[in-house]
DNA sequence: CTGTTAGCGCATTCAT
DNA sequence: ATGAATGCGCTAACAG
């Protein structure tokens, strides 16, 4: 029995196939100029022996290092996940790993971050915001491909992936009318986020198109719960006619859930309420669940593996800021009978 | 000016500080046979050019790579990211960067994705589980050192570092107590969650401490809002007296807040809440903000990459399961006046 | 088609 | 204290 860590080097295999080790060589990478039967033996005993070819050799002076790097300001993870995991999706598994680094929206330490995975010759660079602002270009000089997912870079010459917040705010209404409501109001969160004014613009559009507009002018504040209820308040007491909210996010909509409830209207029938992230624990956990937008941030992940993998093969990536479709999930906040109390 | 990709190597270094290769490298790498003046000039230089050597072709003859594998199953990324965050802290930003790798939970995925670290070379591995239930051991014959954190290893000869569930149980009723409650009642989640039983248990015993027990029996069902809210609902109907709920997660918490609230009950004048996880969205969102327990993943994971370290340094990481402290958020749910609604 | 030769960038003998 | 030589494991010319 040879000692665990003997690792099998290509030398090995090119011994035990009788060639040289430049013939095996090509042979395990598919080069044509090799007999097929000498490749077939190869490949067999390579698979036998188990083999795996070291990449710091490989990248040694094939400058490709089958990395890549996923930058990311996002703390709470809460998108850096799913774009994560549809990268990895994209990436065939053991032919590309992703270096995870965190700069915790740092400027500085994302510097730092770059130099590091350029030092580590990734081969490209996935950026993922924590919103979808747009953000400042990383820098000019990269030398492997960059995709900005989410968060758009401000430099029209890269490519950035972000979801279609005008859309997002168009579905969210066209469902409320779809449900028969007509007197809509939008609560929504930050406006220093660019996200909440797209989602008012679709929503806004989606009323003219359908000869309508917001019951009250739409108001804005913060991404909280907290802010959900006390806007409900506000605008049940001065607008109890209400039928339809639209809040800027799943927590805001939970705010509005339960001072809807308190106030004793009916969700959905009274009442409907859409939400907008599709944020699991907190669109399934309310009381009913949420009816919302999600942005299909595992689709941006695994679109942004490819343009890299177009880069790497020597591709124009292609430049500018490409809004992607997002999704209508419905719950029972807007639709009697689906999912009406969360999943418990 | 030189191409932007121009990249310096430790030639390019040497040449320019007059000096041969073998003394650029002894100078950079700390060894001590080369003089103070030379060493001083080269690092100066090395500096001046911000040359990085290529880690490939350092890790090609010292056998290392200067990265550790991430290994988890976590899909939500809840109990991965503060780990994750603790474990770059703890490694010198630069020095050692990390392949996360997501195995979603299945044992096949997790033997490839480890054959694909190792082949890596990576220095390390840090497996993370989703839940603190003892999990099956990777491997035996693995060459790297191997931590397992959050979920421990099943085998003794591994090392694990998971979050003490007995203390938490225990610091959560002794808070209760020393605000007064003594008609305690537990609802937790999963029973086939060991944390669900080691929480109960060290509730039990600070009961026992005092001389007291639980009112009704723990109750267990699942992490759900929906459980918490009706678990709740009977716990009250059949209890009215009781005047404090350790919940054994934050959602559970939730649904316990809002049925406690809809009969009427104030938090926390006439009952206390407790719950455990401090998942920030679940319990700085509620009202009143909720008192819980942290498991402190960050330090988890900084514990677990400076055992890394010292494996990699050749000393041995030690074995078993390490119970790590955990620690106390107050906030309103168990003491007015503290975050009473949230941050909002 | 196959093998020989030459590096990739660096660390490490072993001379000097 | 310094430098020439050797090799890590592999790919890429080139020569047979």
């Amino acid at each position: 029995m040879a000692p665990v860590d003997a690792v099998v080097t290509l030398s090995d295999v090119a011994r035990e196939a009788g060639v040289s080790i430049a013939t095996a060589s090509k042979a395990l990478n598919g080069k044509d100029d090799v007999a097929a039967e000498t490749r077939r033996r190869v490949l067999a005993i390579a698979e036998a022996m188990s083999f795996r070819a070291n990449p710091m050799a490989k990248g040694l002076n094939t400058r490709l290092s089958g990395t890549v790097g996923l930058l990311t300001g996002d703390l709470e993870g809460r998108f850096m996940i799913p774009i994560l995991t549809g990268a990895e999706n994209a990436f065939v598994n053991g032919r590309v790993d992703v270096f995870l680094c965190d700069a915790r929206g740092d400027a500085i330490r994302e510097q730092h971050q770059l130099r590091a995975l350029l030092n580590r010759r990734v081969d490209g660079i996935i950026v993922v915001g924590a919103s979808t602002n747009p953000r400042s270009s990383l820098a000019h000089d990269i030398p492997v491909p960059v995709v900005y997912v989410n968060a758009p870079s401000e430099n029209p010459d890269d490519l950035s992936l972000a979801p279609d917040e005008f859309m997002g705010g168009r579905i969210a209404v066209e469902h409320l009318l779809a449900c028969g409501r007509t007197r809509i109001a939008h609560i929504s969160g930050d406006p220093a986020y660019t996200a909440a004014h797209g989602r008012a613009a679709g929503a806004r559009a989606a009323l003219r198109d359908a000869g309508l507009d917001f019951v009250a002018d739409p108001v804005f504040s913060e991404w909280s719960e907290q802010w959900g209820r006390s806007a409900t308040a506000m605008l049940l007491g001065r607008h109890p006619d209400v039928d339809g909210i639209f809040a800027g996010s799943d927590q805001i909509a939970r705010g509005v859930l339960d001072t809807a409830r308190e106030l004793g209207r009916e969700v959905p029938d009274d009442l409907s309420v859409i939400g907008y992230d599709n944020w699991e624990v907190i669109a399934t956990g309310s009381r009913p669940g949420l009816t919302t937008v999600d942005a299909q941030l595992q689709d941006l992940g695994r679109l942004a593996a490819q343009r890299i993998f177009e880069g790497i093969d020597g591709a124009d990536i292609g430049a500018g800021v490409r809004q992607q479709p997002v999704r209508l999930v419905v719950r029972g906040s807007t639709v009697p009978g689906r999912a009406p109390a969360g999943r418990g």
